[in-house]
DNA sequence: AATGAATGAGCCTTCATTCAT
DNA sequence: GATGAATGAAGGCTCATTCAT
């Protein structure tokens, strides 16, 4: 990882080579990535790759990391209120928002698309203190919803497909733009998409949790 | 291309490169492939590559191709009968069923994945004959069931949002064991998987027809 | 060389590869010519040459061989009568006539170029049969020129300051068009740039002559 | 080129990588000379040309302008004084002692013939600032021993007869040594044949210009 | 903290050649 | 006599990494 030297100069150097490395690898994938390349966008030389963070490998880590945390997703989940589908609501729509947020680094989901389809040792370090978390909150609102006689692979199922939903926006916006143009990704219909997720969901959960009842009730 | 001699000696050969070269790119990723590892599975030399393919490219567009012709998602779509929620269900079905299919290639998913996250001009080769055909197809049963009412637009991203399910399960089959221990993938799992995006997608898209009907009523 | 068949068909296809070979090999040498692109000129494949040839090497030297025997110049040199001086004047004639001469293969100067700069075995094989007669055929002239009382070694040089201003036009066309475009060498030249050579050439020989002479006198 | 930087140790593996590329680049020729031949001789590695040189035919270019600049012949040749046909002695003799200079890579002419027989990028390069300049005096002095009455033809075609017998001694020494055994190259022989181009030549502008005067008087 | 020089490893590609048909 | 298939060998080039400054 980065290393502890405090220097206002070296952070700085750092999060140049964070932020180049994040679009280059984004661009071309860890392999087809060059350290020239990246280097050069951040205007400094291959050397200091070594220096800073040891190896070109380490360097993809911290971009993989960041990819992870730079974003309001990584924090205070736990601490919404309201019934659960509110939470809900709100949990997906913070999610949509930044996925498209463009003050966040754009190449956030081409680098958590590549981690999907080729997870590295840098994913398997961030999961446990990024990913996990974030999974179990979910986990526990749709648990909520769906009552507490829903099975917990019921639980997992559906909670699937509400991430699922949510991933496919975040990877490959190229393929969606292609095949769906309707589905128009400008900033006003953030809100929308994110309310047709909820919406799509909920309407589903709903349905599970009224089959759930009236097949107690039959019983 | 794959050349376009009948020679069955040749044929072979051909198949065998990209059986081996399938696994080989969905293990490392286009560019971390090497040709060598892929020609000794394949029992050949490196110089075969070229005499049949004539570079890495072209055996990786091949592979894309197969990747994406091999399944029974690639035919016979249209021809289903019976009411749309019926057609629906069988093309999820289908659909999960050849994901998990131990006869076609494990390697599909995590091609797909790898051109998800970063499209390759492979991908636009096969885009036009391949992928947007079956698009178009399930765009067609969803408006079905959504009536004439339904906006473009809204049967856009419910179609999304069913195929956003199914893609979920192609790719990140990794990640997915780790977050979802519960949601096990055997044999007798996979019609589970393909009910529940069923049930879950019907669940909301009945949902949106009822609100959609309600809404021109009440106007 | 070439086989001994005496199949029309296979003569033919030898004559085509020679010709090809004579092409390739002046436009790109003898090491980045390809025997793809030779037989794909000669309307054959690649296992023909191996058939006629056995490999790239002979046929190569086939392609000198007929480089250097296939003009007049190759003939009939020691026949001429008349004095000296007009049979140097008709030899440096016959020369550059057939530089220039349409009939023959263009390739020629720069196959006898590429031997000049870097001598293969393939030119050894011809040297003992077609250049050394003519070699000995112009030093006799010379030494008729000059007389008895020249040395050897005056003998050699003056036939080489000939022979040299010869050459200069076989190899080379491409420099000396830039550096001398006046020289011109359409057809109506050929003439002129041989009777310019012979000029040069006998008005120094006359003067040698005429100072070995009055050399000997003053002794 | 070579590049830029000044770094004694950069210019000196830079010279080594030179001296050895002149070698293997004359006895073998662009295409058959390898980068690992060129390297294992000057004691590098084959990296170090794409470092220096960027690829193997920068580093062919390279070669060549120092083939052409490295003698005495690129310097100083306007600056010569007294009558013209001193000057061409003068010139004649510089040029063959180049020729045979020990001091200076004795590959110099095997390049210059590679580049007659099939020129390259790696000539035009140096065609302007080395090659013309060079020319241009020599046209000059022919032009002033000849007089202003021959025509711009004539002046050429004088010249290419000197140049040609120069050039014959700088390329194609093997040939030379087969064909003229007696014309030996040894160091005392240098001025010798530089005297002997310098009466050829001379005594055929002498008689050149005789004839001019004489066809004008007559007219 | 940063940089220019240098290098070893490895990859894709090309090509002449061989073989079976 | 000719051709498609296959291959071993080798070459040029790229790149991450190290080292001295």
């Amino acid at each position: 990882m980065v290393n502890v030297k405090d220097n206002a100069s070296s952070r700085e150097t750092c999060r140049k080579l964070i932020e180049a490395a994040g679009e280059v690898f984004a661009e071309r994938g860890l392999h087809a990535a060059t350290l020239q390349e990246i280097t050069d966008r951040a205007g400094t030389n291959k050397a200091a790759v070594n220096y800073h963070f040891h190896d070109k490998f380490e360097l993809y880590a911290a971009v993989v990391r960041h990819a992870l945390s730079c974003g309001s997703m990584a924090h205070l989940i736990e601490d919404m209120e309201g019934p659960p589908e509110d939470r809900l609501r709100a949990l997906i729509n913070r999610i949509i928002t930044d996925i498209f947020d463009p003050a966040l680094p754009p190449w956030r989901g081409t680098i958590i698309g590549h981690e999907l389809a080729q997870p590295t040792a840098a994913l398997e370090a961030v999961m446990t203190d990024l990913i996990e978390p974030h999974n179990r909150c979910q986990l526990a609102i749709v648990r909520e919803i769906l009552g507490p006689r829903a099975s917990q692979q019921l639980v997992s199922q559906m909670t699937m497909s509400i991430v699922a939903q949510c991933l496919f926006y975040l990877q490959g916006k190229e393929i969606l733009r292609r095949l769906f143009p309707e589905a128009t990704l400008d900033a006003s219909g953030v809100d929308k998409i994110a309310a047709h997720i909820a919406d799509f969901s909920l309407a589903a959960l709903r349905a599970a949790r009224r089959q759930l009842n009236s097949s107690r009730r039959t019983r």
